[in-house]
DNA sequence: CGGCGTGTTGACAACAATCAAAACTTGTGG
DNA sequence: CCACAAGTTTTGATTGTTGTCAACACGCCG
């Protein structure tokens, strides 16, 4: 997991959203060649570099290419939206509980890969003693469960949580 | 101006961006043919449409107009993370602070155009009673001004503004 | 005039931030 | 292997901010 962060220019900083596999970054370096927020590896990542020139080479000859270049803008714009969107409205249990269905390792797994406590912090909008409670509080009620061994793994009572994160907001 | 509207799974609903003059929109169009989310006019605008056949007739076409279109994407999702980053952290009055910084009508003006305290309350993540008291507090303090017989368009201090927007968020 | 949409204000309750301390983890060097 | 330091998480007490509920003001239009 790659974490995007923001740099205000307060100093302010802000997890913008989470990359996972699949996902792409730096798009923008063939157009600025300069990039406007950090990328930090939450864990060990695998990534693939795609040279510029290629890419330019490619998008030159291959309308394919360029078709799937948009496509993947869109996913990311979409993404952003989403994220704007769910994690910024309402209770923090009601954040949290999104954000646990969002990080699950696939559509139909039961398990939610968070992190630590100051970057879910800064994902959500709270400080790390709210998220610790939060997150404790959902323990106890016994709606998500800690894997051991798993690096601050949970397994979800997706129902549960489906239902946390429909309450209304604003 | 149009504003974004995203209308969540749980019915939820919030304003992910304002558009304003010179903003692109759907340009998802030119992919997967459904729109995810709602456009609504606030006052008066004046739209340019390009229909699709002609935008992909250009894209076969033009090398300029290929990275035009990308530089557009880029800045729409710069766009969003800039929202994302600004307008979801600190307090009330900070982020109503930021908003007003960002509608003004250029970066020099000192005149910021605004909307409804709905509106509003749905794009800073708050009620419209906060964002009601806000404004009156702001103004109270002469930070803003109301201009009289323009809509919801309020003189600024620039400087003071700025200054409350760089209080640390969280 | 009377109703409707929008904005304002007050009292109160709920929520989250802050401050502070302690428990627990992990890595390091003796 | 233990002791210690540094980082992370948990918990408690308290304060501050914001949401909720309710009433009212104001302008606009039929």
């Amino acid at each position: 997991m790659v974490k995007l962060n923001r740099l205000n220019i307060d100093g302010t900083q802000r997890i913008l959203r989470i990359l996972r596999t699949g996902d792409i970054i730096g798009l923008e370096a063939s157009l600025s060649s300069h990039y406007e927020n950090d990328a930090i590896a939450l864990n060990a990542v695998a990534a693939c570099r795609i040279p510029i020139e290629v890419l330019e080479r490619l998008d030159r000859d291959s309308p394919r290419l360029r078709r799937k270049l948009m496509s993947k803008w869109h996913e990311t714009l979409s993404e952003a939206d989403q994220w704007f969107g769910e994690l910024t409205n309402g209770l923090a249990r009601v954040r949290m509980a999104r954000l646990l269905l969002k990080m699950r390792e696939s559509n139909v797994s039961d398990v939610s890969a968070l992190f630590s406590l100051e970057d879910i912090g800064s994902v959500l909008g709270m400080t790390i003693e709210t998220a610790s409670r939060v997150i404790n509080t959902l323990l106890r009620e016994g709606k998500i469960r800690r894997i051991n061994g798993g690096d601050r793994h949970y397994q979800i009572d997706i129902a549960a949580l489906e239902q946390e994160s429909q309450s209304s907001a604003l």
